[in-house]
DNA sequence: TATAAATATTTGTATATACAAATAAAATCT
DNA sequence: AGATTTTATTTGTATATACAAATATTTATA
């Protein structure tokens, strides 16, 4: 179980990390990317919570999006905000092409019916297990 | 399938790296090391091959064992073989005992016919996917 | 046999992620 | 209102893992 959860993380990553490459992004660099384009001023947590991602790295992603100019923080009290740049905004087609190659490429070898089965299993499973 | 897959693994290992503190070990660590006490003069290879890590990731595994005076390194030439030491020896009931501690917990929230199947699937899957 | 190619391992470096502690602001309580 | 607790975020630090380059040895080739 161990191994072949890890194994398989790694493999998917992997495919999904090529997929990426166009847009010179990490796989979960652009996925909150995207979330930030799609909800301007969404705020860190929300974003740990949606990618189920610790605070701290959700932190680091920004801090990486925001020196490649792609994202700004605004601060107001204890919350934060994240915006996305117009550069970033213009990406967003380059963006959802990524996502459309990732499964592409995936179901493609696995076939979008087993893909599809996996995806919904893991899900399942994943809520099940504590956070 | 790129977060859940992520998120997956991730619950995984803390399952793992809990079923483990008992003993000290990581689950990779630990793993790596049961093989080498039932292969006593494996070489990095053969370990990479089977855990499914990279060559580099194996040989900081057992530098850290090593370290730990688990395991010992012997050099012929360009092979390198991998002992258990007698205080590594020594744990394997307890190494053991974790395994199923590891076994017990997640078949406990999952049932253990759901963790047959997704690790049955998981693993058809990983098969499918290229190295 | 000398050179080239292949192989096994290690090292240098980078990445993603996490946990725990620190910070700072807001909300609650008394 | 002041003190305390809670909440949101960031920082410091550690871990697992990977890739690419370096090293060293063996095998194959010319």
């Amino acid at each position: 179980m161990y191994f072949v959860s890890n194994a398989l993380a790694r493999k998917i990553e992997k495919i999904a990390r090529n997929a990426w490459n166009k847009v010179n992004l990490s796989p979960s660099h652009a996925y909150l990317l995207m979330l930030v384009i799609d909800n301007p001023g969404v705020q860190p947590m929300a974003l740990s919570e949606e990618l189920q991602l610790q605070p701290s790295t959700i932190t680091r992603l920004i801090e990486k999006l925001e020196l490649k100019k792609l994202l700004v923080r605004t601060y107001e009290g204890k919350v934060t905000n994240v915006y996305p740049t117009p550069k970033a905004k213009i990406m967003l087609p380059k963006l959802k092409q990524c996502v459309t190659d990732f499964y592409q490429s995936y179901s493609a070898i696995l076939g979008k019916d087993e893909s599809t089965k996996l995806v919904n299993s893991m899900n399942r499973i994943a809520d099940k297990l504590p956070v």
